[in-house]
DNA sequence: AGCTCCGGTACTTTACACAT
DNA sequence: ATGTGTAAAGTACCGGAGCT
């Protein structure tokens, strides 16, 4: 363009200064100016294509990245996919646990005498990805964990010497001891927290009727609960620092002292040598429910008067047997007859009073029925004819 | 010897069942 | 509805054991 700017001032120049030269060579003078006007417009062509061919190649290669940059998208998404669904079966796995948990099945696997854990429980367990996959990590530390406390079992209290072999079989993952984890990051970190406050918060059940279901508590643990026997080998006292709970917790071991101590000596007892666990568990809740002399006669005692017929060994030789000698009756009922009794001595009685006397003093199979209490009774008595058999 | 921790126990408070 | 008795839970204190 500026080229042709350039040429029209010389035309203009030539045509109006000397038209004399101009009118004798028109025909030589445009056909040159023609062909610098041609040159001129090639010239001007060449330089767009030039410079479309440099756009071009810059597209290919635009094109070439968004093309890489969409396949290392594809692949990235490719691969948070199958995370998200590993993640998903995981999750699959954890509600499957949780479930468990609730319905009951899950303390199985707190059961660390093994006793109640069939074959095919075992395997579907081992089947479990997200157990598997827990497993490898949680091993190490529970291995470390088990050294650790084998050996300060050694110079602890006689009651916290209980079967090794026993305590080996606790696995369950969620309580390894903090000062066990080898890992420093913040994951495991956080992991300690919680596993201290879930020791720190946990608190014995106050709802237990039987030498069963506390023996269960504490060698076993409740359904979903770690076992309070795991809590002492791996916290020591410091996860019943509460007052409350270190009382509560001293008074349910006069109980489960006694069954140590059965399992023990159990010639102490005139009992049979080599009784398992089960069998001094039974022992302790038949003096529980009968085999006792609380008060001067037998009575349907308490966890709480257990402990203190232990306590204040209130007990006898003769309390102790695998036989339920009497399935007595609860203190409170012995009691309240008591004073039925006495008032109805201080009032000479009628016919009628002196049957309802009678039929107390020789309360039959079935006396129990009409009791306020009787749902709770057949549950007991049905508790009983378990432990009986 | 002094301190801390822990278990045991007396005492108090609370909850519940039963009688009036 | 209120009073009473019993049992259980919780609190406060004491004493022993272990550590510095």
């Amino acid at each position: 363009m500026a080229s042709s700017n350039d040429h029209s001032p010389q035309n203009s120049d030539v045509e109006g200064t000397n038209p004399e030269l101009s009118t004798n060579l028109p025909s030589e003078f445009s056909a040159s100016a023609f062909q610098a006007l041609m040159i001129d417009q090639l010239a001007k062509i060449q330089e767009q294509n030039e410079g479309l061919k440099t756009r071009i190649v810059q597209l290919e290669q635009d094109q070439r990245e968004f093309y890489i940059d969409t396949c290392k998208k594809l692949e990235r998404g490719a691969r948070s996919a199958d995370k998200s669904a590993h993640e998903l079966n995981a999750m699959k796995e954890v509600f499957k646990e949780i479930v468990g948990v609730m319905s009951g099945e899950r303390v199985r696997f707190l059961d660390h005498s093994g006793e109640n854990v069939t074959t095919q429980e075992a395997a579907n367990i081992s089947e479990s990805l997200l157990l598997s996959s827990n497993h490898e990590s949680v091993r190490r530390r529970q291995e470390a964990v088990m050294y650790r406390d084998s050996r300060a079992l050694d110079t602890l209290h006689v009651l916290k010497q209980e079967d090794t072999d026993i305590w080996s079989r606790l696995n369950h993952p969620d309580f390894a001891a903090p000062s066990a984890q080898t890992e420093s990051s913040d994951y495991a970190g956080d992991q300690n927290e919680n596993i201290q406050d879930r020791a720190a918060n946990y608190k014995m059940n106050r709802l237990l009727k039987t030498v069963t279901d506390v023996a269960r508590e504490y060698f076993e643990g409740l359904q979903g609960q770690p076992s309070v026997m795991a809590l002492e080998r791996r916290f020591g006292p410091s996860w019943r620092c509460r007052p409350s709970e270190r009382s509560f917790f001293a008074k349910r071991m006069q109980i489960i002292n006694r069954i140590v101590d059965i399992k023990k000596h159990p010639s102490k007892y005139n009992l049979p040598d080599g009784i398992t666990r089960k069998k001094a568990i039974r022992v302790v809740e038949n003096m529980r429910l009968g085999n006792n002399s609380f008060h001067g006669q037998a009575t349907r005692m308490t966890l709480n008067q257990l402990y203190i017929y232990l306590a204040k060994k209130m007990d006898t030789p003769n309390d102790y047997s695998l036989q339920l000698l009497e399935f007595a009756r609860p203190r409170r009922d012995l009691l309240l007859e008591k004073r039925n009794e006495d008032t109805q001595s201080t009032q000479p009685g009628s016919s009628s009073n002196d049957l309802e006397e009678e039929s107390r003093a020789n309360p039959g199979p079935n006396s129990e029925e009409n009791d306020s209490q009787s749902p709770r009774r057949e549950a007991l008595e049905n508790a009983v004819t378990g432990l009986r058999v």
